[in-house]
DNA sequence: CATTATTATATTGTGCGCAATATATTATCT
DNA sequence: AGATAATATATTGCGCACAATATAATAATG
């Protein structure tokens, strides 16, 4: 009994690893990584946001966001600045390139739906399930869109 | 249509470390991490085992498992031997206290699924589609049972 | 039997992810 | 206003993940 939860968890766990590798050579070609993809991501949809805002959504700390942010800016695909009335946030802005990096991302995810070969009804009901667990174990702050 | 196959993608993600991190102050007690975890339940379950058949059944390749496995042997848990009959191959083998350290393991599924309030069908559903995804986009040596 | 190819693991380098701590700024409270 | 607390980000250190490469041993081939 024991082992059967052991296993639900190490699937999850598989399969997460197994979608950022199908990710990967798709993001190859625009030079991002999976986790610089899903920041700009949240960044496509509301712009400017803070790296606090950027790390509730992403359910990441500045620790992990802070090298990733800057890397993007190295890239020219954001931009960081201090708050002028708030010194302490660093607000985060698209750059031109940044805004434009959208119309290649587009593609990306029906590419990987074809090379993983799952149906969208499968994503669905894993997503479903996976939004519940998270709001139940978690903050929940997944389908809030934080985008104020 | 396409950001809801990403929100899968990242709902997954986002479950995966949320469960992980669930784990981590149960696992700190017996000072393991997550994947130091697995790699002791796939060799709790068969032994002796080399880093080629752990790679597999982790999905994990040797960039990952030699400093694992490093680390797990300073710990005094496992010892690795290079095979006689094969000098290329690594055989890792459970030490006393790697295999008592089982029973220390044995109630932290359990203890996980509480502290995330989820039940046992909801973990099943999960792993169930995981499973099935894991099999279709991959090599699918999930439920191969690839203990020879 | 020597050469080549294959196999198994190890090494190196980059980028997360997270805990712990540090730093700097703003708000609060006498 | 000055001391204290709270807030937001940055830094450091460790342990994965994974690609690329290296190393060593075995198998296959002529």
């Amino acid at each position: 009994m024991l082992q059967l939860d052991n296993q639900a968890c190490f699937a999850l766990y598989a399969l997460s690893r197994e979608i950022i590798n199908h990710y990967r050579p798709l993001l190859d070609e625009i030079d991002l990584t999976y986790p610089q993809y899903l920041a700009l991501m949240v960044l496509w949809e509301c712009q400017p946001q803070t790296v606090n805002q950027l790390g509730e959504r992403l359910r990441l700390d500045s620790g992990t966001l802070t090298p990733l942010l800057k890397r993007l800016e190295q890239k020219k695909l954001i931009i960081r600045t201090r708050r002028s009335s708030d010194e302490r946030v660093v607000e985060i802005t698209l750059t031109q390139s940044g805004k434009e990096l959208k119309n290649a991302a587009l593609e990306i995810p029906v590419k990987v739906m074809q090379s993983m070969n799952v149906t969208m009804e499968e994503l669905s009901e894993l997503r479903i399930i996976a939004q519940k667990l998270l709001e139940k174990s978690g903050r929940g702050c997944l389908s809030a869109t934080t985008t104020d």
